[in-house]
Parts: structure tokens; C-alpha cells; sequence
DNA sequence: AATGAATGAGACTTCATTCAT
DNA sequence: CATGAATGAAGTCTCATTCAT
């Protein structure tokens, strides 16, 4: 609710014609962050590479960072997505074989379109970002630390809120910045990844 | 030499009223970052808070890039001169109670200026930011497979590489968010923190 | 005829829904006005408050100017109706009684919808207004130089269309200065200024 | 005080450059107003006209409000400099020499800059205006309730400030319209006009 | 060296008006 | 007739940078 001025789309697109710009305008925009960075995404570039007038952007977003905001937020869907899939089948594994899913799933849904994370991670500033990047991390330490309460038993920390704040938050990190820095580019790389990040967590949990 | 014309000073300031003056800037640079945000800093505003003309700040200064990076470096060097020094302690330490000290100097290296800190990884677009965020953590990465080198017999993982870049992305990313979100208040909550990625990164070097 | 195509409505609205649209568009364009000033009447505000599409609005109007017109004119008429009906029992009383009837009648007419009549009095651009206004002091004018003649007996001036114009122009100013301004807030005060006018008019005439 | 930050120039003109910049931005301003009409007076055309960029203007005058505001302050103040020169010879002059002097000198500064006169009394909207007019009026009104106070033995009205409401707001609005309508092209047109408001006022104040 | 006035490209945004459906 | 999505010219304003003094 907070910002809704700032962040939000401003009208629902009910019509056909509606929904199409609006998809080609955060289309555009998403295109135009990985392709050209932040400081170019401007209100008039965007419009024009999306094929579209000015007056219609306004039409439907109150300004530059609700495009943004709209790209983050489908962004992320696209990952819950992926995480929510691949993650029911995590619960109900043993410890070792669970973590393992989860980290694969956090390199998964670091792959999807890696560029994309790449500049939303580096180059957008702050008022919109944060907020996004904290309710993402919340989602992900909120899911985490069910499955350890599933899991109570086999694991050794006490406190279960810090122990899901230190494996959500060295498993992202490691992930993202393995993708970042190219560190996934063959399979065997990634399985070593993996294998490290499984260590380092197992260990951890059940040391 | 690499981006000289963007980035470096023009000029060493020799004379006692320019190093003032440079001073003055950077300093005036980094107040701004953190009172006012990356988007208040032009260089307009940055003269005037530094008492100087917006000329001056040209004849030091190829531009704004320049200043920020300025900054970004006397932070870095502020808290290089901090590990370095409780580093070497680490050295000859036995694992568990070097990688603690190292875990421990982490938190205190994040706890310098901390809003500047955050401000120098939240706000800071692109151009500047990665190559220095890659240059710190590349030292801290030498620096600590030094430390894995030396103690080489006593760890499981064959590959130090990897095993150093797991160990300083983890403890970075914990303790950087840890200061972000206030999660190192009390001396208490902190002893906490450490312990755990202690335990977290031992649990890995040595299970 | 003259400027017809900038002010006048399109077309005569026979049927009961197009006179309605036509209604509300008017009303909606005097609420603004009054409510949120010139500035913000935009057609597309307008035709919002009226419950219409913008499309229904250059339907029934060329644009702004002929909204903006219809409410001036709607306003002028409810005026002249007042007045003119008042004016018809002064026609035939004796000076000092008669210039009491027309400035009472003044004050009257401008205290009805006072803040629309600020608002066009203040916040409208030229080109419609002085026109329309010059049309309505134009009325005035005549009407009270039609007095005077049928009176010319009993009055000093030579050029009664001189002795018009001194004598509405002040009335109107007087009036229109004190609703403004709200000096006419009491009974007591109202009836002090209609004295006062009265006094300065008769004294004038009669002197 | 009230409104700073919209209507008062940001800063000091200390040196002569800016001195005639500023000076060349008011011209300009006053000469669009004039010339074209308010709604031309857009800051890029006035920068355009004064011969200078529009960054100059914004380091001048926090928007186009403030420009017109600098006119209005501008015509103010030369007409005061007219009024006041006169107004002190009326002082001690009968009613009715004095009342005569008194509308003399308001058909004459009315007649500083005419047209110029005519756009912002009839095209400048609202915010600023009204309480420039209003400053202005209280100006007279004050000057001329002195007037009142020091020959209150020859004159009828008890009430001298609803006197002297009545008196300027007539003379006011006698002159200004008549200046509006050309009523004062010739020598004998201006001289009948004087003559007719002079009875009127001295009617009133003596009768 | 220092100053700060001047520049002007370009970002953001609004709104009267049109036109395909 | 009604609708409302689309248009794009035009206006406001900022800020990195230059340059005459």
C-alpha cells in the first residue's frame, strides 16, 4: 500500500489494446535496463522502444519507477515460480538431499535472465528497490525456515530464525554472485558449486 | 591507468590549500552521500558544501564520478587499514579461532561509517561501483586463501579457490546485511552473529 | 456568429440524453472551477466529474473555451434574470429610492454563486472573458442609461451616458470589491454599503 | 515573507553580469506579457527574449511565477514613485482642489505602461496576483483615509475607512476601466472624466 | 588558482484533441 | 452516438560542465 503513488500502475488494463501497451512498455523497459543500463531507461526512450507515445506511458504508470517497480515485480514472479515448483519437493527430503534441492533451485532462479537480476541487483536505486528486495528475501527466509521447523529434530541451532537468516542469506549471496561473476558456466562447475553450498549449509545445520 | 581520464585526481595536490581543498571535497562528497542521497550529490551542491566553488572542484576533479570514487576509495582504504591490522593476528591462529578473529573483523570492517557504507552499496550506479566492490572483495579473497594456504593440512576442501570464495562471499554477505538491518545491536545479538557464521564456515573448512 | 467555432456548442443538444450530457459537462466545468481553479478544468477532468468520455464532451463542444463560455454564460443569465426582474419596480421610482433598488439589486446579483464569480473574475484567460464581461457591463450599462433617461428631468449631468458609465462602473466595482472581500458578511454591514453606494451615486446625480 | 519560495528571486544580483541578466529576464517577461500574452510567457521563451538560457533564468527566479511577480513589483513601484510625488502637494489642498489632484494622479499613473497595465490586471491568475493588487489598494487606502483624517471637519461620512473604501475603490476603478476602453485618448476626454469623478467623490464626502 | 555566471541538452510530465472500435 | 486509448507538442526544470574574469 505504502508509495502506491510512486509505484503503481495507475489504472487496470481491462481492454486488449490496454494490456498490450502495458506489457510492451515494461517489455520495453526491461529490455532497455539490460541493454543500456538504468540511466538510459528514460520515460522517452522507453515510450519509443516500446513503440508507443509518451502520453500513453503516463496513461499507465505515474512515472519512471513504476515501470521499474513492474519489471522487478514481474521479475520476481518469474522466480517464485520457479522456487515454489521446485521446492515442494524439498520439503519432505532428508536434510542433506533437501538443502542440496534448494540451493539447485537458487541457482535456477538465478539463471533466469541473469543480465536482468544482474542490473536490478546493481544499478537501481534505492526508494523502490529495497522494499523489493527485502519482501523477496522475506519470502525465501519465511519458506526456509518452515522447512526447518519440519525438520527441528535433525538439526542442531537452537535459534531457528537466526539459523534460516544465515543459510538464506550465504546461500544467495553465493549464488548470486557465482552467477554474476560466470562461476556457473559448465555443468561441472555448477554441481561443484553446488556441492560446496550443500556442504557449507549441511555442515552447518547438522554439525 | 585504467580510466585515469574519469577517475583519478587531476592533480596531486601538493600546495597545503589544494590537499584542503581535495579534502574538503570528498569529504563534502561523502556527507551529501549519506544526508542527502546519491541523487542530491551534483556537483553544484557538493562545491557549496565543501566551500568552494564548483570551479575549483573541476580543477581537481575531471567530474562527479571522480569524487564518488574518491570517496569509495578512502572508505575502502579505512577499512583495509582496520583487516589488515587484525589480520595478522589471524594468521598463526588455529582455525577455529582464526577464522572467528576474521569472522570478528568483518563485522568491525562494516561497522566504519556504516550509513556510507550502505549508501556506497545501495545507490552507487554502476560505472565505478563493481570494479571497486570487485577490487575489495578480491583482496579480502587473496587474503584469506593466503590464510587457507597456510593451514592447508588441517581443511577438507582440495580446491582453496573455491573454498575461499565460498568462505568470503558468505561472511560478507552475513555481516553486511547483519549491519544493514541492525541485526548486530547489542554486543549480545553480535556475539550471536559471530558465533554462527563461525561455526558456519569451520563446519565447512573442517567437516 | 463571431467565433462561432471556438465557443459555441456543436450542435443544438434536442434530445433529453444529449441534454443532460450537455448539463453535466457545464455543471461539472463550473464545480472545477470553483473547487480546484482554472488550472485544473482540463477536458479530461471534466469530462471525468460529468460522468462522460472525453469523446462526448468534443461531441457537444470545440473544446475548453466553449465550456468554460457556457459556464460564463449560465452564470450571466442567472444574474440577468435577477437583475432585470428587480430593475422593473425601480424604473418607476424616484431617484434616491430608485439608485437604492439598483444597488441593492448589485449586491444581490453578485451573491449568487460568489466563488464562481470570483473564479471568473479572476482565473479566466482573455480571450473568452472580456469579451463576455464587456457584453455584461455593456447590459448594465444600457439598462441603467434607460433609467436615467426616463428620469433626465431630475439629474444634473449633461452626458448621461457619461454619468452611465461613472455611476455602474462604481456600483459594479463597489459590489463586486465588497463581496470579494466580504464586507457584506452582516445584514448590518450590507445595508451600511448599500447607504454608502447609494449616497455617492444619488449625490452625484441629484448634486 | 509569505510564499518565497515561489514569487522571490533566489538570489542577490551582487555583480553587474547577473545584475543585467536579471534585469534582461523582467524586461522580457514584461514585454512578452505585453506583446504576446501570458499564456506565451513560457520560461523558455522568455529566456529565449532576454537573450539568455534558461538555466540562467531558473538561477535567478525559482519559476515563471516569480518573473511575473518581478513585473508586477516592477509597474508597482513606478507607479508609486508617481503617486506618491503628487500625493503631497494634494495634502493640503480643500476637498475639493484636493480630491481633483487625487484622480489626477490616478488617471496618470494608470497611464504608465497602459497595455502592460491591462495584462496583468486582466491576465495574471490568481496565487500571486491578488495579494500584489491587494498591497497595492491597501497602499492607497491608507494614504487616502490620511487624507481623510486630516480635513475630517469638512466632511459629512462618520465611518472614514468605509469612506475611504468607497472613495478608492471608485476612483480606482473609474480610471482603470476608462484607461481600459480608451475613454481617455484626448486632452477634454480626460479632463470630463476628471471632472465627473471628482463630483462624485466630492459629493459624497461634503454632501 | 579561484570564482561563479552561463550554458543547453535532456529528463519529466501534462493535456487538448483525435479516431478506431 | 459513445468510448477511452493514443498522440505528441509544449512546458517546466535540473545539473554536469565550461569559461571569462
Amino acid at each position: 500500500m505504502v508509495r502506491r503513488a510512486l509505484t503503481n500502475p495507475r489504472k487496470e488494463a481491462t481492454q486488449d489494446r490496454s494490456r498490450a501497451t502495458v506489457d510492451a512498455l515494461v517489455e520495453a523497459t526491461a529490455r532497455i535496463l539490460v541493454r543500456e543500463g538504468f540511466d538510459k531507461a528514460s520515460t522517452n526512450r522507453i515510450a519509443e522502444v516500446a513503440g508507443v507515445s509518451v502520453g500513453s506511458l503516463y496513461q499507465y504508470f505515474p512515472g519512471k519507477e513504476a515501470l521499474v517497480a513492474a519489471v522487478i515485480e514481474r521479475h520476481q514472479q518469474e522466480i517464485m515460480q520457479v522456487v515454489r515448483g521446485e521446492l515442494a519437493r524439498a520439503a519432505n527430503q532428508p536434510i542433506e538431499r533437501g538443502v542440496r534441492t534448494l540451493v539447485a533451485v537458487a541457482v535456477k532462479a538465478h539463471r533466469i535472465d541473469p543480465k536482468l537480476h544482474r542490473v536490478l541487483a546493481e544499478q537501481i536505486p534505492p526508494v523502490g528497490r529495497l522494499e523489493r528486495v527485502e519482501t523477496f528475501n522475506r519470502d525465501n527466509y519465511a519458506l526456509f525456515k518452515a522447512y526447518l521447523d519440519r525438520h527441528r529434530e535433525e538439526i542442531r541451532p537452537a535459534d531457528l530464525g537466526l539459523a534460516a537468516f544465515v543459510c538464506v542469506t550465504s546461500i544467495e549471496a553465493l549464488t548470486h554472485t557465482a552467477v554474476l561473476h560466470d562461476l556457473v558456466a559448465s555443468d561441472e562447475a555448477t554441481e561443484a558449486l553446488v556441492d560446496e553450498a550443500t556442504r557449507l549449509v549441511v555442515g552447518y545445520l547438522t554439525g
